[in-house]
DNA sequence: GAGCACTGC
């Protein structure tokens, strides 16, 4: 976002120029993309050296988008994609949806798989002049889908990628003053509001694939509503698959439903008869059955989570093994943290002959597609992380997955041949026990990021806000609480200096308070080390079978006090070593992920430049950096109980520390820590853990904190009373304590002096009203 | 002594 925050009103300067630019030569266009003037060639375009070797080119549309660099567009090839465009099922309605757009601000497009609508859509908008007005926009949920979309249609537009058409994903902005069609990522329209909150730069904003209801999406929907209000001229087209349309339509003041036949194959779908206890050895003897029984066609399996998968592989590679006269089966798993050359494997061709069975996580469900599957098998489970907003605490489990999913999964069966789907639960159980669509993301996670960035949005009552799916309020207040905590909102409510810088970066709201902190204390230069490693999935690899290989690895970059510092020293490592990719193998890291790390580093640093911002060294000082940290996790602060044992300082709730810490494998145990991450799995365990002085929580949490000096090990004590620690003792499955719970909230608000003071948080005001 | 679905800025 740095690009769009630097270049903001001179982008917008240019694109007003530029369309009264265009509107003075709009005689000289040739609509429908029939300019042949300029042929594209593969040297034209950075994208192309950039972007294509990356890792993800494993993924399907990648490969599409891959195998058009090289080509040379010629007036045939042209004249074909031509042809193809016409064949598309979207064709067939163009008029009557260009009608249907121009009678209507707002229109809702169910368009099924393959009909042609991402790519279509935008061309036929522009062919009818809304281009002439501002930028068509193009919201993807899915960088790589944003990529290739923009590719494909600049191809059958005949325009070089980042002129005509463009696409702008974290990290990069492929377009230009010419752009006329923009694809993007939906956060990035987000980010965009942020500079320019009537989106004026856009005449149409297509909403593509709406009912995944990512967060941004949902967020976006909000912010449209109002924008659409203020702006006549804007339209917006929102497209979904069938389930959601509804919800869409009623949004948007029951807006128009438009339908697109799409080009899908049939698929028969098989439940079980009885229920089925043990999904594992279910789906392995479906397979084996499909393998001996059924002719030629690839199989896809999906399971909930990464162990799942690899033990269904083993199983069924024993299985088969013990069969005589079995045809080979090519077993091959898939996962997102698995390395990305394994990853590459399900889309090489196996021999002819032999049929392929992946089995994989939900990636397989949405981001990535394997052709040529007739078969699908469905676990019926997937994972999800869930938050508690109350404890503010992670869960990872497993839950049934909801009829859309399941609907999705089998479709994957249907996209070249009509196909087959096994699922391993029985109907009763589909149309009694699964949810008509799953909880959106909104609902289900920490808000604080989003929270912030409405403020900063100006949005006064975040409790009104039109959002398509409201999240939980207690989510809502919890958010505020804690940005008012970290001094990003003030007693009234409002959005601080502080809070102000925090919106800039894209990041959580303490890793954001960490940086800047780091800015003043002078320990910039590692902090946006910690924090961009911080950003990632996982940095240490622990393939199976090399357990201990990979563990004794890692344990010789651990910091005894700290993890966030022990991530610093793996980056620092990495960087000496320049870089390499071999080096990461060499230690059981994910090269991927640490590449990863280092572009979210620069474009934290570039933030920091604009901001003006110190960005200096501490040098060797690391009390200075986990000073920073305790800055940003006063709020997640735990004391010592027992070897490896916390309990929270501010309810008391016990958590452990996870086996990968530092602190647990240098078996230091120091009595405070603060913790980036606590997630409920098989316990409590905190993750991301460093070892802070007292003195430091008192400091930065002196709203919760203060230390005790008679006590001669200067321990903090907790100003929360007794009866704190009896409430949280008892349980965490707190959701019959709700009110309870909510009152120790209180309590700790209420015990610093200042707070009894008029300028009390709104948020509390709000909080004592509902339970009184 | 644990074990982590998937995106996105």
């Amino acid at each position: 976002m740095a690009l769009l925050s630097r270049k903001g009103p001179h982008l917008v300067r240019c694109h007003r120029e530029e369309r009264e630019r265009r509107k003075a030569q709009k005689k000289h266009w040739n609509l429908a993309g029939t300019n042949l003037g300029n042929i594209m060639g593969a040297e034209d375009c950075k994208k192309e050296d950039v972007e294509v070797p990356s890792e993800e080119c494993h993924y399907k549309s990648a490969q599409k988008y891959a195998s058009h660099v090289d080509d040379r567009v010629t007036q045939s090839k042209f004249k074909k994609i031509q042809e193809q465009r016409r064949s598309l099922p979207v064709f067939g309605v163009k008029q009557e949806l260009l009608n249907v757009i121009r009678d209507n601000q707002v229109v809702i497009i169910v368009g099924e798989t393959r009909s042609g609508k991402t790519t279509q859509l935008t061309q036929y908008l522009h062919e009818d002049g809304y281009s002439k007005y501002g930028i068509i926009g193009c919201t993807q949920p899915r960088r790589i889908a944003a990529m290739s979309v923009a590719k494909r249609v600049s191809d059958e537009m005949d325009s070089k990628l980042g002129d005509k058409v463009g696409y702008a994903i974290r990290f990069e902005d492929c377009t230009s003053p010419e752009t006329i069609i923009k694809y993007m990522t939906d956060g990035i329209l987000l980010r965009e509001s942020l500079r320019e909150g009537d989106l004026d730069r856009y005449s149409v904003i297509i909403m593509d694939e709406a009912h995944e209801c990512s967060l941004s999406t949902d967020v976006l929907f909000g912010l449209l509503k109002e924008v659409l209000r203020r702006r006549s001229d804007l339209k917006l087209i929102v497209t979904s698959a069938t389930m959601d349309s509804c919800k869409f339509s009623t949004f948007f003041g029951n807006a128009p439903t438009f339908k697109i036949p799409g080009r899908t194959y049939p698929v028969e779908i098989i439940h079980q008869k009885v229920h089925v206890d043990d999904y594992v050895a279910a789906a392995v003897k479906q397979v084996v059955q499909i393998h001996l029984q059924h002719p030629s066609g690839d199989i896809l399996v999906f399971m909930p989570g990464q162990e799942d998968t690899e033990v269904t592989c083993e199983v069924l590679n024993e299985r088969l093994n013990e069969i005589e006269r079995a045809l080979p089966l090519s077993i091959l798993p898939i996962y997102s943290q698995l390395p990305s050359d394994l990853q590459a494997k399900i889309f090489q061709r196996v021999t002819d002959g032999v049929r392929k069975c992946v089995v994989a996580t939900n990636i397989a469900e949405t981001s990535l597609t394997v052709d040529g599957i007739v078969y699908v098998v469905d676990s019926g489970y997937c994972k999800l992380k869930v938050y508690n907003p109350r404890i503010g605490m992670d869960a990872l489990q497993v839950y049934p997955v909801s009829q859309a999913n399941a609907n999705q999964r089998s479709g994957r069966a249907g996209r070249t041949n009509p196909g087959l789907c096994y699922r391993l639960y029985t109907q009763r159980q589909y149309l009694d026990e699964l949810l008509e669509a799953s909880v959106p993301e909104i609902q289900r996670t920490n808000l604080a990021n989003t929270v912030l960035l409405l403020k900063s949005l100006k949005v006064g009552d975040l409790l009104r806000f039109p959002f398509m799916d409201a999240p939980p309020q207690d989510n809502i207040l919890n958010s505020l609480y804690q940005l008012w905590m970290l001094g990003a909102i003030d007693n009234d409510d409002q959005l601080t200096g502080l809070g102000r810088q925090m919106a800039e970066f894209p990041l959580d709201p303490p890793q954001s308070k960490m940086l800047i902190v780091a800015s003043n204390l002078g320990c910039a230069s590692e902090i946006l080390t910690i924090v961009s490693m911080l950003s990632v999935p996982a940095i240490f690899y622990r393939p199976k079978g090399r357990e201990e290989d990979s563990d004794s690895k890692r344990e010789k970059f651990q910091v005894p006090e700290s993890d966030h510092l022990t991530y610093l020293n793996v980056y620092n490592q990495w960087k000496s070593n320049r870089y390499s990719s071999s080096w990461c193998t060499e230690n059981f890291i994910h090269a991927k992920a640490m590449r990863k790390v280092r572009e979210i580093r620069q474009q934290l640093e570039e933030i920091m430049k604009q901001q003006r911002m110190n960005i200096a060294s501490c040098g060797t000082e690391w009390d200075t950096v986990r000073k920073c940290i305790c800055s940003a996790y006063f709020h997640q602060a735990a004391r010592l109980k027992g070897i490896g044992e916390y309990v929270n300082c501010r309810t008391g709730m016990p958590c452990n520390l996870h086996s990968t810490s530092a602190l647990f494998e240098m078996g230091s145990t120091p009595d405070y820590v603060v913790y980036h991450e606590l997630i409920m799995t098989s316990k409590e365990y905190v993750k991301c853990v460093t070892a802070v002085d007292a003195h430091w929580l008192a400091e930065f949490g002196h709203m919760f904190f203060s230390v005790k000096e008679t006590d001669k090990l200067g321990k903090t004590k907790r100003q929360a009373p007794m009866n704190l620690d009896k409430s949280s003792n008892k349980s965490f499955d707190t959701s019959s304590d709700k009110d309870k719970e909510q009152a120790s909230g209180r309590k700790q608000a209420i015990l610093t002096p200042g707070l009894r003071e008029p300028g009390t948080p709104a948020l509390y005001r709000i909080k004592t009203k509902r339970i009184g």
